[in-house]
DNA sequence: TCGAATTCCGTTTTT
DNA sequence: CGGAATTCGA
C-alpha cells in the first residue's frame, strides 16, 4: 500500500511530500493514508540528506509514535528522527531547561488521582466547601484554563465575579501545592513547555536549530497549548507539515480546537495543502454509510471518501432484545470467522464507554473467545503497582509528598494517620517537605518514642535505596519490592496476593525492557515515560486475541473485521453530550470513526433494553443508525425474540411506512410542552424519523430527557 | 492503628 | 448492581 499511496499522488504532491520546505497540509479522510505520509516525509528527508536528529514528528498517542518508528526503520530511516508524543516532547523540554522554568528536573508527573489529592488540599486550604464546588469541575475548569496557556496570575487578573475570583484562588493554591510538590500534571506539562518556548528566545533558537522540520499527525485533534508550542517551534524556519481531518476530531471535550487545523491556511500563508480523498481501507457500502453519516454534520466542508477497494464486503444492523443478547451475538459471530480461518487480531468491538465491555466479556469468555480489552491505565492503576511506583517516585523526587502519603504506611508498618497528621502539621508550619519532616522527627512534637522509631527505620530504608537511583531501574524496583515488605504482605494475602505479585513482576520486566532500550536508563526517565502511557499503548495486536476498546481508543486503527454496539440515544450519541449542536455533532464524528476502522465487515447493533444501574430500561435506537442511509428507517418492534436485520447486501426492499398508531404533529424547539410525569418543559430538539422519531425536552424541574415521542404523550402548552 | 462493615456514589470519552 | 470511600468496632 505504500507503494500505491506514493504512485497515486500526483507529482506535485509527490514532490511536496517528499522535499517541500515551508508549511505544508495534508488534509485527508480516513483510510487515506496520512500517517503514512509522514513516514515517507521523513524518510525522504533523510534520503535528501537531512540529518535525522533534525526532524521531529508528532503523534497522538505512544502507541502510534512506536509504530511509526518501526515503518521508518523499514523504509531504511532507522533512528534518530525524534518521533513522540506532544507530551513526551514537552518532558523532554521541561527536563532540559527545568532550571529555566523554575522547576526541579527529576519532577513528578501527576494523574488525575494525584491531582485530585492536591485539589482537595487546595480546597481545604482555600476554606471552600466541596459541595458549593465539585472538584472534579474545579479540576476541569483548571485543565481547560491550562490548555489555553492561561495560568493562575493570569486567571487571577481577568477573573471579575465571585465564581471566577474563587476559582482563581483556588487555581493559585494548587499550582502552588503542585510546585512544592515539585509535581506537573498533563496540562502543566504543555502549558510550561509552550509558554517557555514562546517566551524564551535561546530556548527557541536551540530548538528550532535542533528540530528544522516538524511533522504532526492528527493535527485536527491539537488544543491550543499544543497549537502555540508547534507553532514557536517552527516559527523560525517555517518547516511545518501538519495532516488531519476534521471529521475525525473527536477531543473537542479535552480542549483539541478544530479551529487549529480549519486556519493552518490563514497561520501559514503560502502552505501547500494537499487532499487525499481516495480510501484504501474499506469496502463501498461502509464507506457509503460513512458518507451518508457524516454528511449530517452541518458544520463541515464537504469532502468525498472515494473508495479504491473493489472486494464485496458486508455491513449489517441489527437490534437486540437486550445487552446481554446483543454481547452474546457479537460473540457468536466472532466464533463464526474465527472458525472460517480469521485471526483474531483481525477483529475489533467498539463501544462508547468503558462500562461497556462488561457484558461483552462474560459472553466471550462463556464461548471460551480469546480477547483482550484494550484500557492499558487499567494495569497502572492497580494498587500494588501504584505502591510500587509510588516507592520509585519518592526516591526520584522526595519533595513528592503526594507519592510519600501513600507509601509510608504501606504495608502498614505502625505509621497511621493521627502521626501522619502531626508531621504533616509540622512540615507546614516549619515550611518542609514532608519528607523532610520525618527525616526530622525528633522535632516534631507530640511523638511517642516507639513512633519516632518506626520512623527513622523507614528514613534508614529509604535512604538505602537512593543510592541506586541512577543506572538500571529494574534492579532497583526489585529491590524496593522485596525490602519494603510489600512483596511479603502480598504474598501473605492468599490468591488475589499472588496475582498482585505476578502484576509487579510483570511492571518489572517492563522495567527492565526500559533499562534495555534507553540510551541512559535512569529512575526519573523512566517514572517520567510510563506516568504518559495511555489505553491505546497498551494494545499488542501481535496477541492473535479480539480487541475490545472504546471508539476513542480506536482512533487510528483498522481491523478486517468491527463491531460497534450499543447504538442507542443517551449511549450514542452520548446524553451528556447533548447540550448543543457541536457537542452532537462530535459524537457523529466518533461514530463515523467506529465505521471508516472496518476494512471489509462492518456489524452495527443495538438492545432494546439495557441495564443502567442494575436497572433494565427500554433503549431508543440511535438516530445515527438512520442517518447510515434510508435502508435503516423502519419501525422497532415492541418485543421481538428474533433479532431484527437489515443488510445493505440484501436486495432493496420497498421502504416501510411508519406504523404509527396515533401520529403526533410535529415539534419544534422552543415550543412549551407538558409531560403527565415530569410537568411543562420546553422543546430543545426534534428528530423527525417518523414512528421513532425522538423529543428532547428540557423540564422545568431542571432535566433534560430524551424521549421517544409514540410513548411520550406529550401535550403542546 | 487496623480491618470489617457500611453507606453512598455514580456512568463518557484520555494525554 | 458493583465499587470506592468512609465509618465503626476491637
Amino acid at each position: 500500500m505504500d507503494e500505491a499511496l506514493l504512485e497515486r499522488l500526483t507529482p506535485s504532491q509527490r514532490r511536496a511530500v517528499c522535499h517541500r520546505k515551508g508549511p505544508l497540509l495534508v488534509l485527508a479522510g480516513p483510510g487515506s493514508g496520512k500517517t503514512r505520509v509522514i513516514t515517507h516525509r521523513i524518510a525522504a528527508l533523510i534520503e535528501s540528506g537531512v540529518r535525522p536528529g533534525n526532524i521531529c514528528a508528532i503523534t497522538f498517542t505512544n502507541k502510534a509514535a512506536e509504530e511509526m518508528r518501526q515503518r521508518a526503520a523499514a523504509l531504511g530511516a532507522s533512528g534518530g528522527a525524534h518521533i513522540s508524543t506532544f507530551h513526551s516532547l514537552c518532558v523532554r523540554i521541561l527536563r532540559r531547561y527545568a532550571v529555566a522554568v523554575g522547576i526541579g528536573p527529576n519532577f513528578s508527573v501527576y494523574d488525575e488521582s494525584d491531582q485530585m489529592r492536591c485539589l482537595k488540599e487546595a480546597l481545604h486550604d482555600c476554606d471552600i466547601d466541596t459541595t458549593s464546588l465539585p472538584p472534579g469541575r474545579v479540576l476541569e475548569a483548571i485543565s481547560t484554563l491550562k490548555s489555553k496557556l492561561i495560568d493562575a496570575e493570569a486567571f487571577k487578573l481577568q477573573a471579575e465575579d465571585f465564581f471566577t475570583r474563587t476559582l482563581a484562588k483556588v487555581y493559585a493554591r494548587y499550582q502552588k501545592i503542585l510546585t512544592e510538590h515539585n509535581g506537573l500534571d498533563f496540562d502543566d506539562l504543555l502549558m510550561k513547555a509552550a509558554l517557555l518556548v514562546e517566551n524564551d528566545t535561546t530556548v527557541r533558537q536551540e530548538l528550532s536549530d535542533r528540530f528544522q522540520y516538524l511533522l504532526i499527525d492528527e493535527y485536527q485533534d491539537t488544543n491550543h497549548a499544543q497549537y502555540r508550542l508547534a507553532k514557536a517551534m517552527a516559527s523560525s524556519h517555517r518547516n511545518i507539515c501538519a495532516t488531519g481531518d476534521p471529521d475525525q476530531s473527536i477531543y473537542r471535550w479535552r480542549g483539541a480546537d478544530i479551529r487549529n487545523i480549519l486556519a493552518f491556511e490563514k497561520d501559514w500563508p503560502d502552505a501547500v495543502i494537499i487532499k487525499l480523498e481516495e480510501n484504501f481501507r474499506s469496502t463501498a457500502a461502509i464507506l457509503e454509510a460513512a458518507d451518508k453519516l457524516i454528511a449530517c454534520n452541518r458544520h463541515r466542508k464537504q469532502k468525498n471518501l472515494v473508495p479504491v477497494r473493489t472486494q464485496e464486503g458486508r455491513f449489517s444492523v441489527d437490534g437486540y432484545e437486550d445487552e446481554a443478547r446483543e454481547a452474546d451475538a457479537v460473540a457468536q459471530r466472532v466464533q463464526e470467522l474465527l472458525a472460517q480461518g480469521v485471526s483474531g487480531r483481525d477483529i475489533a468491538v467498539f463501544y462508547r464507554i468503558n462500562a461497556m465491555s462488561r457484558a461483552l466479556e462474560e459472553a466471550f469468555i462463556r464461548r471460551r473467545v480469546a480477547y483482550q480489552v484494550v484500557r492499558g491505565v487499567e494495569f497502572y492503576n492497580r494498587k500494588e503497582i501504584r505502591d510500587l511506583l509510588a516507592y520509585l517516585k519518592v526516591l526520584a523526587n522526595p519533595a513528592d509528598d503526594v507519592a510519600l502519603q501513600r507509601i509510608i504506611n504501606a504495608p502498614a508498618r505502625g505509621i497511621g494517620k493521627v502521626t501522619l497528621d502531626k508531621i504533616a502539621d509540622h512540615a507546614s508550619r516549619s515550611g518542609l517537605t514532608l519528607f523532610a519532616a520525618v527525616r526530622s522527627a525528633n522535632e516534631v512534637p507530640g511523638l511517642t518514642g516507639g513512633v519516632k522509631e518506626k520512623l527513622a527505620e523507614f528514613v534508614k530504608m529509604m535512604t538505602s535505596f537512593a543510592g541506586q537511583i541512577e543506572g538500571n531501574v529494574a534492579p532497583l524496583a526489585e529491590r524496593v519490592f522485596r525490602e519494603t515488605g510489600l512483596e511479603s504482605s502480598l504474598r501473605g494475602s492468599g490468591p488475589e496476593g499472588q496475582t498482585a505479585v505476578e502484576n509487579v513482576e510483570e511492571l518489572i520486566s517492563t522495567a527492565a525492557a526500559y533499562d534495555k532500550q534507553a540510551d541512559n536508563p535512569a529512575l526519573v526517565d523512566y517514572l517520567q515515560q510510563i506516568a504518559l502511557f495511555s489505553d491505546a499503548d497498551a494494545y499488542d495486536a501481535v496477541s492473535g486475541q479480539v480487541a475490545l476498546m472504546t471508539l476513542h481508543a480506536a482512533k487510528g486503527l483498522e481491523f478486517e473485521h468491527a463491531f460497534i454496539i450499543g447504538l442507542e440515544t443517551g449511549l450514542l450519541p452520548h446524553e451528556r453530550a447533548n447540550n448543543n449542536q457541536e457537542e452532537l455533532e462530535e459524537e457523529r464524528r466518533l461514530f463515523f470513526v467506529g465505521v471508516t476502522r472496518a476494512k471489509t465487515n462492518l456489524y452495527v447493533s443495538y438492545a432494546r433494553y439495557r441495564a443502567f444501574r442494575g436497572q433494565l430500561l427500554r433503549t431508543i435506537p440511535s438516530q445515527f443508525l438512520y442517518e447510515l442511509g434510508s435502508q435503516f428507517v423502519r419501525e422497532v418492534p415492541e418485543s421481538d425474540e428474533v433479532p431484527l436485520q437489515c443488510r445493505l447486501d440484501a436486495a432493496p426492499r420497498p421502504q416501510p411506512a411508519p406504523v404509527v398508531t396515533t401520529r403526533p404533529a410535529p415539534f419544534h424547539p422552543g415550543e412549551l410542552v407538558r409531560h403527565k410525569t415530569f410537568g411543562v418543559g420546553r422543546v430543545k430538539k426534534f428528530v423527525d424519523m417518523g414512528g421513532n422519531s425522538v423529543i428532547v425536552i428540557s423540564f422545568n424541574n431542571g432535566q433534560t430527557k430524551s424521549l421517544l415521542l409514540q410513548y411520550a404523550e406529550l401535550t403542546k402548552v
